[in-house]
DNA sequence: GAGCTGACACGGC
DNA sequence: CGCCGTGCCAGCT
């Protein structure tokens, strides 16, 4: 089976955009939502096309940013009521969980 | 066509 | 808690 698609995108595209504000969800969570098994998928999508979409709301697995999204992220999260301390936030708290 | 890189996850140490 | 190696898929040198 080809790995991506373009419904693939679309469908992540459509959860991430499903995530409530002052709530997060995680790129593993979203891969395993959108049937992609790879969470590295998720990242590559919003970087080429998730400038439209709520991707502040996706975070790593144990919560932490990544480095170059950190400042504007957690800028982003908190400004949805969402609590950031050291470049991570509390997923048992804020984390948003898809349905299966 | 080979190799490196990356908005990741997970198991070891 | 943190650092490292491995597996994963797509895109660029």
């Amino acid at each position: 089976m080809p790995a991506l698609q373009e419904a693939d995108v679309e469908r992540v595209r459509a959860l991430i955009s499903a995530v409530p504000a002052g709530r997060v969800t995680t790129y593993g969570d979203v891969a395993r939502a959108a049937g992609l098994g790879n969470a590295r998928l998720v990242g590559w999508i919003l970087r080429t096309d998730g400038a439209d979409v709520p991707w502040h709301r996706v975070v790593r697995a144990d919560g932490t940013l990544a480095p170059h999204l950190v400042q504007e992220q957690a800028r982003r999260l908190r400004a949805e009521g969402v609590a950031v301390a050291a470049d991570r936030v509390r997923l048992p708290q804020h984390r948003h969980a898809f349905p299966a």
